[in-house]
DNA sequence: CTGTATCCCATGTGATACTG
DNA sequence: CAGTATCACATGGGATACAG
């Protein structure tokens, strides 16, 4: 069911904020300035800590810990301990944080149109 | 092109920092507290200032002021001022503000998917 | 190496009052 | 009606130092 048709149903002020929760959902999940960045490196390969913070230029341990820490709670990565001495820890996508990919593409394909619009609108 | 073929053509950070940006783009201009509500509302119908601030249970006129002038300039709405006495303005949502609504639809059902998740892993 | 603690600042948003 | 001005506050995020 497409958009225009879930309007039809919408009438009430709790059933239009019923509508927009999952889609604030995604957005706080997939939102702020290092989730996008953590999760396309981790999809990219598996990465430690330290290899996480080389790969997202500019990140800080306390933000890639924290970013990390809610992600994991999220179900979207997992936390791997390895007991080397020192400890080892291997972050990874898990299966449903790659079922995002499709999500973060459908999003990317219409944000590189707008790119390009942009671009052509001030230019002319 | 799927997610896991553009990253056999990411190698360099700034490549992966290009590859982002569209997705940035596109989380800003939907993110925050209100754009989406305003959004929805729209497309659901068009609507005056007065309307949307009744519309949108908890907006201040300062924020939907600020956020309509952001969508406008984005070019997702459109801006009416009819000459009547007092004026009344119109608010719509442009085509291309409109072309959005299948990406919030693809972000809203991974959301939907995921409130399940949740509500199970909860219950259980 | 894998983080945590503390302090600080910018930005987003809210409250309230006001104007054309 | 359609906004704007001003002030206040919470939150996100940065810098730096430190801990296990």
């Amino acid at each position: 069911m497409n958009l225009e048709n879930k309007h039809k149903e919408i009438h009430t002020h709790q059933e239009c904020k019923t509508f927009i929760l999952p889609v604030r959902d995604v957005l706080e999940l997939i939102g702020g300035k290092w989730r996008l960045p953590i999760i396309i490196a981790l999809s990219f390969q598996n990465h430690r800590f330290k290899e996480l913070e080389r790969q997202i230029v500019g990140i800080t341990p306390r933000m890639l810990s924290k970013e990390l820490k809610d992600l994991e709670v999220n179900g979207l990565v997992n936390r791997t301990v390895f007991d080397t001495m020192p400890v080892s820890v291997e972050y990874s996508l898990t299966d449903y944080g790659k079922s995002l990919d499709k999500v973060i593409e459908t999003i990317r394909d219409w944000g590189v149109k707008h790119r390009t619009k942009i671009i052509t609108d001030e230019t002319r």
